[in-house]
DNA sequence: GTCCAGGGCCTAC
DNA sequence: GTAGGCCATGGA
């Protein structure tokens, strides 16, 4: 497992992957990119951040109608809405609005409080811990399952635990690597397997096996 | 016109 | 417990 990410790193320079301004920018972002391109994303941020300093609080005291149209480029905009304000609301009531109150505690702590949340399912909260709190948290995606399943990797349960289970095992239990890894296999999904679905030759050799890797489901 | 993206909830069986 | 429907814009 080790030497296909060091493979994959050989070939991309991944240099602010998730880029934003502050921790919170970054649990925004974990919602509104729910199923949702980057790209239309970075719109809706832009907006938000045009139209206040980006704080629970002030997502809190928006109005849904203008909540709605500033994040309607993301998508979902009516159910992200409410996704948002729900954690903007378990970020004041648990932590008192503060990201860094939010940090002192034990990720195990925090992820069953996000879970918690209506709108933050295991990788929302994976996302916010590993990128937003620096957390040593594995994110599984689609991406990840898809391609290292056709890699032949298997773990003992067949869910997102089970796939956490078996990459947190396999990797240093380090914040940093898990970011890199992360990174590093939805690029490669986004850049290479899915716009070049033929890949010749496959950067990765042995390495990979899938030359003619697909995002097939 | 079709496909799908840096998911998750709800409902029905 | 799980399969299927639903939420929605924008780029390829």
């Amino acid at each position: 497992m080790e030497k296909y990410f060091n493979n994959l790193s050989k070939i991309y320079s991944l240099d602010n992957w998730w880029p934003a301004a502050s921790k919170f920018e970054i649990m925004v972002g974990a919602i509104l990119t729910q199923n949702t391109s980057w790209s239309n994303v970075e719109k809706a941020i832009t907006n938000l951040k045009k139209a206040m300093e980006l704080e629970p609080l002030n997502i809190l005291n928006t109005p849904d109608n203008l909540l709605e149209t500033l994040i309607y480029p993301s998508g979902y905009y009516k159910v992200k809405t409410r996704r948002l304000k729900a954690l903007c609301e378990m970020m004041i009531s648990e932590f008192d609005g503060s990201e860094h109150r939010m940090q002192q505690l034990p990720w195990q702590e925090i992820r069953t409080t996000l879970l918690d949340v209506n709108g933050i399912g295991p990788e929302t909260a994976d996302d916010i811990l590993l990128y937003a709190l620096h957390k040593p948290v594995f994110i599984i995606d689609q991406y990840t399952r898809r391609i290292f399943s056709r890699l032949g990797y298997s773990p003992t349960y067949d869910s997102y635990d089970g796939w956490q289970e078996l990459f947190m095992q396999s990797l240093p239990n380090d914040a940093n690597v898990f970011k890199n890894c992360h990174s590093l296999i939805v690029h490669h999904a986004q850049n290479l397997c899915r716009k070049i679905p033929i890949c010749e030759p496959c950067p990765l050799k042995n390495i990979c096996q899938f030359p003619n890797l697909q995002l097939d489901n």
